[in-house]
DNA sequence: GTCTATAAACCGATAGAC
DNA sequence: GTCTATCGGTTTATAGAC
C-alpha cells in the first residue's frame, strides 16, 4: 500500500520532470513569453488539460523553471568553488610530501575567479534559462517569495569567498571614497543579515560588484558585445579580476604586493 | 501639387508617430513579446489591416521602437553632458568676474557622473523601453544593422568624456594587471575605430565599465535589488564614481597624485 | 488608405465522461 | 489522471470593396 503510493509518487515526479524539461526546451526557442502549456502537452503527447494536474497554472510552471534555473547556476558556483579548493589541496598535499606548508583551500582570488567563471559558463551554456532569471521580467508575472532562497545561492557563494579571505587576513580595503549615508545604511542592514564580521565598505562593494558581474554576462549573452568583444572568455576573466580588486581581494600577498602575471581563466 | 504631397506626407508622419506611441504604451504593460498590431489598431480606432500601410510587419514596428529607444537614451546622455558643461561655464563666468580662471567644461569626473546618472534616470523613467534594448533579446527577432548607430550613442558619449579628460591631461592610468593578449587585440581594434589617441588599457577598461554600468541599471530595473538596495540613487552614484576610477578618471588632481581619498588600487 | 471580412492558426482554462 | 469537447478569447496576415 505504501508501495503503490511510492510508485505513484515516483511516476508523478517523473512526469513532472518531463514537463519541466520540455518547457525548458520551448523556452529555448520561444522565450519566456512564448511558453505555452498546450505546446508542451502536444509535444509530450498528452492532452493539454492533463498538465493542470501537475501545475495549476502557467505561472506555476514558470515559477518551477525559475527556481530550477537559480538552483542550477547556484550549484554550478558552489561546485566550482569546491573544485578549485580540492585542486589546491591536491597540490598542497603533493608539496607537503616535499616538505612544504599546511593544507588549505585555494587562494582567495583564485576562488573568486573560479566562481565568476562558473557563473558565466553556466550562462553561456544555458542562455535562455539565464534570460529567464536575469533578463527582462516576464510581463504579468510576479515571482513568489519561494524564489528568493534559490536566487541568493550565487551571492552567498561570493560572500563566502570574501568572508574566508577576511578570516584569513587576506582581505584589503576596497578602493573608493567613503560611503554616502543611505548607502551605508543599506550595507549595514545587509551585513547584519549575512556577514556581520565584514567591514561595511566591503559589503557595499560586494553589492555593486555582484550587479556588475552579471552586467558583463548579460551584455555577452544579450548581444551587446557583438562586433565589439571577440575574446569573450579572456575579457571576462580580466573583468572578474578587476571586480575582485574592488571588494578588496588582491592578487597576491596579504596586504600590499601584487603577485602573479597576466590573468586569464584556466578554462579559457 | 507638391503642396498636397507635403500635406499627405505630414499626415503620414503623424500617424506613424501615433502608432509608435501607442505601441510604446502597450510595450509598457505587455512587454515586447506581447506587442500586438491588432491591439495597437484597436486602441487607435483603426482597422488592423491599415497598420500594414505604415509598418510592413510586426518586426518592422519593433525595429522602429528599438531605434527610438536607443536614440532617446543617447540623447538624454548627450544633453546631460551639455547641461553639466553649461552649468560649469556659468559658474566659471561668475568666478571670472571675481578675477579667476579661464572658461572650460565641467571636471571630468562630474561629466562622467552626469552621463551615468542621465542613463539611469532615463531607464527608471522608461523601464519597458529600457528592457526592450538592454533586456532579454526578443525571441525570433533579429536586430537589423540600422540599430547599431543609435545603439552606440551612449558609449560614444562616455568615450568623449574620457577623450576630453585625456586631452586635458586629466586621465590617470587605470588600475589592474596587464591585458591578456586577446583582450588587448580587441581593445586595439576598438581604439583604432573610435579613439586612437587613448591608451589601450583605457579602451579595454571602458568596455568593461560600459557593461558594468548597465549591469547596475538592469539589476535595479529588473528587480534584483528588491529588498537588497533601497537607496538606489545614492548607491548608483557611488558605483558610477567607482567606474570612473576604473577608467582612470580621478576625482581630483591633474596627473599623478591620488587626490581624493584613495582613488586607485594600492597594488598599482 | 481605410474599411469589412476572413483565413488559419493560437492560447489558458474548465466541464465532465471514463 | 487522462481524455474529448468546448468556451471565449487572442494573434498575424491577406483579399477585395470603396
Amino acid at each position: 500500500m505504501s508501495a503503490i503510493r511510492g510508485a505513484r509518487e515516483r511516476a508523478r515526479a517523473e512526469i513532472t520532470e518531463a514537463i519541466k524539461e520540455e518547457a525548458a526546451r520551448q523556452l529555448a526557442v520561444q522565450g519566456s513569453a512564448g511558453l505555452s502549456l498546450r505546446a508542451v502537452a502536444r509535444e509530450l503527447g498528452m492532452a493539454s488539460s492533463a498538465l493542470y494536474r501537475y501545475f495549476p497554472s502557467r505561472d506555476d510552471l514558470l515559477t518551477a523553471l525559475i527556481i530550477d534555473a537559480y538552483d542550477a547556476v547556484g550549484e554550478a558556483a558552489e561546485q566550482a568553488l569546491a573544485a578549485v579548493d580540492a585542486d589546491a589541496r591536491d597540490r598542497a598535499a603533493a608539496a607537503v610530501v616535499a616538505g612544504a606548508a599546511a593544507p588549505a583551500g585555494a587562494a582567495p582570488v583564485d576562488r573568486w575567479r573560479a566562481v565568476c567563471a562558473a557563473v558565466r559558463e553556466w550562462a553561456v551554456a544555458h542562455p535562455h534559462e539565464y534570460a529567464l532569471i536575469y533578463g527582462s521580467p516576464v510581463p504579468g508575472y510576479d515571482a513568489p517569495q519561494t524564489t528568493v532562497g534559490p536566487a541568493s545561492r550565487v551571492p552567498l557563494v561570493l560572500v563566502s569567498v570574501v568572508r574566508d579571505a577576511h578570516a584569513a587576513g587576506l582581505l584589503g580595503v576596497p578602493p573608493g571614497r567613503p560611503l554616502a549615508e543611505p548607502v551605508r545604511a543599506d550595507a549595514v542592514r545587509l551585513a547584519a543579515e549575512l556577514a556581520p564580521e565584514l567591514p561595511i565598505r566591503v559589503v557595499a562593494a560586494m553589492v555593486a560588484v555582484w550587479a556588475q558581474l552579471f552586467g558583463i554576462v548579460s551584455f555577452e549573452l544579450f548581444g551587446q558585445f557583438n562586433r565589439v568583444v571577440e575574446a569573450r572568455g579572456a575579457f571576462f576573466g580580466q573583468a572578474a579580476d578587476a571586480l575582485a580588486a574592488q571588494v578588496g581581494l588582491t592578487a597576491g600577498a596579504p596586504d600590499g604586493a601584487p603577485a602573479a602575471p597576466a590573468g586569464v581563466l584556466p578554462g579559457e
